[in-house]
DNA sequence: TAAGGTTTGCGACTATAGGGCGAAAACCCC
DNA sequence: GGGGTTTTCGCCCTATAGTCGCAAACCTTA
């Protein structure tokens, strides 16, 4: 995420298959690896990505047909960088917007749309924005990592609202220190955790509500 | 999903490890197989259930010591078959309640809970029910096998709001024939798609309406 | 120091989806 | 026809969130 685009890293291949077109990254898992172990080394290894701040399994893909000539499954996974930081990365990687793909090797077009509705899905009822946004910022500083993320306009009222009843941010009590063309410095906030939280209110069919304690609280004796 | 509550299709094992103690059904991918093809082949040989509604991956689980002195990935699967199919299932292999699971072998107790979360996740916003109910019901089975499946009781005047409104329901226009223990008859019901269905209305932090055409609709010449 | 421009904060209003409840309707059995 | 049971339906209430507009706070420039 930077420049006000979602963005995705992506190697350009220089063998076959797929020689001269791009990739996410990757490589394979070795003995004794937990998936996501491997993914973290790879990423440390290979493009020298560290600061992942969110890694989630998407899917494991087994068309026979999704590598040439060979019988190959792949796990992917989606991982989040923060729009603040900016991991120096190869030569021969660079970061694309996931609205302006270029043509991609495999089937990781399909996989990087799959990630993309992950990431929008999971903004809507979970807090992991927290993967997206700087340790601290305004609401429209957030707004804006939304509304890349989410590929429209996102109200700042609203966000803030909404974020802040479900108890997902929390003011730092200071201040944007100068704003960037003037106007009244914003307030900052931060993610109350940085571990996935769930928003249960989605949860529509809710158990119904038994032991209501105290239905009518003492209403001054009204008899 | 039987008996009023929500079940697995569980393996007895016989050998080691784990021998004597139940498991997921499941076995090796063969060349050139998808795993959702291996998936539904496994279902059909081993255990002959052909009748699944739903299938759906879970998640693929590589911890190294997930199984005993053995390197060993597997991809968990998700599948539902309807409350009213009861497929004859071999002497090794029974339906248990998830509620009241015996021991498991390896990791299969995780995955169990784990497929029950998903289920009662896509039941709030999706039209998955479509693989647990009958093809037609009246909204109190239908309310049953929700209930069942949630694991808490649902209101069949609610259920039925919400799942007609979304246009998930629709009447068959028939009445069952004959009340269980009398009473007055239901109404029929179908899903309208056997297909799933993501609700949208869940995307929480919507794009904004822009183009609301006719804002005022003629009122009839209030100047 | 005052005016103008810009951004942020916040409250008021509206819309809508869902939950709870109770009365009426439709059936069965006696 | 009366009593019991289940279903249906309408009404009311709440919670969540989308929209809008004005006031507040800051900067720059005259």
């Amino acid at each position: 995420m930077r420049a006000g685009l979602l963005q995705v890293l992506l190697w350009h291949r220089a063998h076959e298959p797929f020689a001269g077109s791009w990739a996410l990254p990757g490589g394979y898992l070795e003995r004794g690896e937990t998936l996501e172990e491997s993914i973290r080394r790879q990423l440390a290894e290979k493009v020298d990505v560290r600061e992942v701040a969110y890694l989630e399994q998407l899917e494991t893909r087994s068309a026979p047909d999704r590598v040439p000539r060979e019988w190959q499954l792949a796990t992917a996974y989606l991982g989040l960088v923060a729009s603040d930081v900016d991991p120096r990365v190869p030569d021969d990687t660079a970061w694309h917007p996931v609205d302006a793909l270029p043509p991609l090797a495999f089937d990781h077009e399909a996989i990087v749309l799959a990630g993309r509705e992950r990431l929008r899905a999971k903004l809507s009822y979970t807090n992991v924005g927290y993967a997206l946004a700087p340790p601290e910022f305004t609401i429209s500083q957030l707004r804006d990592v939304y509304a890349a993320a989410l590929g429209h306009d996102v109200s700042a009222t609203n966000l803030q609202r909404v974020l802040l009843r479900r108890g997902v941010l929390e003011p730092t009590g200071d201040v944007r220190a100068s704003g960037p063309t003037g106007g009244r410095p914003g307030a900052l906030f931060r993610f109350r955790t940085h571990a996935l939280e769930v928003t249960d209110q989605f949860a529509v069919l809710r158990p119904p509500v038994l032991l209501r304690s105290e239905p009518f609280p003492a209403r001054g004796g009204r008899l």
